[in-house]
DNA sequence: GCGCATGGGGAATAAATTTTCCCTGTGGGA
DNA sequence: TCCCACAGGGAAAATTTATTCCCCATGCGC
């Protein structure tokens, strides 16, 4: 990870979670292993948008923080290794899923006005 | 705003939400109107740790997505200004309150498992 | 040997976001 | 007059985060 020179408040629980989520994959990522998305390449063909340097950044904290176990088969060739939730993960699936509803439920509603505000002031 | 260089993927809802809620003190800043803390100097107040300027600027960003309204008291002196969540802001409410439940009901492992890491390899 | 798929990392670069510093303007009170 | 509280913004610097580029290793098939 990076080193902080800013302090982080974690005094709110929102914070806390944010701390752990944060991450421009994280949520995305939690979500397919939740799915059944085990393998590094499939979680990579899940999220094509993002670079597969990154996915690995982002799965590697969140296996620090126990969000995920990583299962590594050593005798498989090629080399297979799974990621699953632990408890913890499974834990923050009901906050991944509130926030995977808002968004679908108002999809519409923030592109539109994304775009509004583009074509406007920017 | 800033203008992106990279294009983002609306596709998933867990995106399209973040797109809204991403800053590093937006979820806070939601949460606290939604207390009733209303005026900016107030929201300053709740909020130490972030600077005035970071917050008056999240408060744009959520006017422009129709999170919060901004009602000025023209005549009052000093100048009077009260924000107020829309109907789609208090939709989000149940988001930030899985965050925030999450949060506080994981702080002890956070911090413990974040300051391992520290200690660790960093 | 060569190329493939698998899983991964170091270093540098680019991008995004936050923070700091200082400025604008109003009207009240000492 | 000077300074206060209030609300807010421009510009630059700093920080944090993401991305790109290229590298390592294993064992298979050709």
């Amino acid at each position: 990870m990076y080193e902080r020179k800013i302090p982080e408040d974690l005094d709110c629980g929102i914070n806390i979670t944010m701390k752990v989520l944060s991450g421009k994959w994280k949520p995305c990522i939690i979500d397919s292993i939740h799915k059944g998305v085990r393998r590094p390449v499939e979680i990579h063909a899940a999220i094509p948008a993002a670079a597969p340097r990154v996915i690995n950044m982002q799965l590697r904290e969140l296996e620090e923080f126990g969000i995920v176990t990583k299962k590594v088969f050593p005798d498989s060739v090629p080399l297979k290794v799974e990621y699953y939730l632990t408890p913890i993960g499974e834990s923050v699936m009901p906050v991944i899923r509130a926030i995977e509803r808002w968004g679908d439920e108002n999809k519409e509603y923030v592109i539109t006005t994304s775009a509004t505000m583009e074509s406007a002031g920017k």
